[in-house]
DNA sequence: GTCTATAAGAAGATAGAC
DNA sequence: GTCTATCTTCTTATAGAC
């Protein structure tokens, strides 16, 4: 790893701690291991670096969308075919989105960090709304309209059944950001919430 | 209002835009109308700001619950008599709890300064998670248990009924704190998101 | 690319006049 | 209770040696 990708990495760190501002350039070449005016050698200054990571993260997140919409193809598809078993590959899917959000390094201190600076200017806003709101609600929204139309699921307002999956979700991760010790039984929340969310979505079977 | 009163009002809009650290004293004490130094004959510095601001605060919400608790057993006991315009009472409770939370001016900023400074140590973690997790979710579920018992909502899991009632209210409260020019369109949603949710939870009516 | 030395400014906080 | 003046420390950033 190279020494400009280790300043990244250490201030990311510190800003999904503390916050930009709390965060000084001392601090990030202390936790790199050199002197701050070192840094200056690898960065223009403090606001360089964060929007270093700033582009870094939005180019990994395209990275991930395209993947997760291939994987979210081939759900789509395995939906038409596994009608039957459609709750356990809703739970697999959303504990798979879960477990991914909240321990892939990058991305959470990533998520901890927009958390802290999001009030900060309009684009941050717009980001963290894309990436944590709305990106997902039209990508759930997708992949549940097609199990409706596959006869699995009840014929809904689309978005706001979209809304109903992804919003316990949401709100489970930011309280495993904020407390990483109820992480497990967060997990269980989100097993159970997906596990009931396929029932009182079911198509009925008449009694 | 008092010298002591302006410099917390002015204290808490501050932080709740740029977070405690990007806020200087002098600022404070400018949009007060005063020095910084006079600000040090009402505060011992400024992290004594911050902590009255959050002791006012843990005040107000102790009476605020009380009061809801009234509200909710008010509503609880009207639950039982109208069975059948539940679903309005839901809109109806869901909308008030989502307006004065968006628009109660000193909610909403200790909110978004709650939000900005929850990684900050564990107390401040602990009482974001009480005021806008826990609780909410203990009280929503006492309430919807009161609509089941009374036959008008399915049996499920409470605690997940709730859930399923509250996350999509804090995410779009959430995406209002960051983005207030999405207010209507977050408020037809949650109107949308109750009025769906009823219909989702209610007891069959055999066809 | 790393360091030391240093500038230039802002920060939190105190002393003491009025 | 407010002010000016001041202290000390920390902050970002640069200059220049190695």
């Amino acid at each position: 790893m190279s020494t400009k990708e280790r300043i990244l990495d250490a201030a990311v760190t510190l800003f999904s701690l503390k916050g930009y501002d709390a965060v000084s350039v001392g601090q990030i070449a202390e936790a790199v291991g050199i002197k701050a005016p070192s840094l200056y050698k690898h960065f223009k200054g403090k606001q360089d670096i964060f929007n270093a990571i700033l582009k870094e993260m939005q180019k990994r997140y395209e990275i991930q969308s395209k993947e997760l919409q291939m994987d979210g193809n081939n759900a789509a598809e395995d939906a038409g075919v596994f009608t039957a078993v459609s709750e356990d590959m809703l739970v697999n899917m959303g504990k798979r989105l879960f477990i991914y959000f909240l321990h892939d390094d990058y991305v959470c201190k990533f998520r901890k960090m927009l958390t802290i600076e999001q009030f900060h200017n309009k684009e941050l806003a717009s980001l963290f709304t894309k990436q944590y709101v709305d990106d997902p609600l039209s990508y759930q929204s997708a992949m549940l309209a097609l199990l409706t139309q596959a006869g699995v699921l009840r014929q809904e307002e689309r978005k706001i059944m979209a809304l109903h999956f992804y919003a316990p979700i949401y709100i489970l991760l930011t309280l495993c950001d904020r407390q990483p010790e109820r992480e497990e039984e967060a997990l269980q929340l989100v097993e159970q919430h997906i596990k009931q969310f396929s029932r009182i979505y079911q198509k009925e079977v008449r009694s």
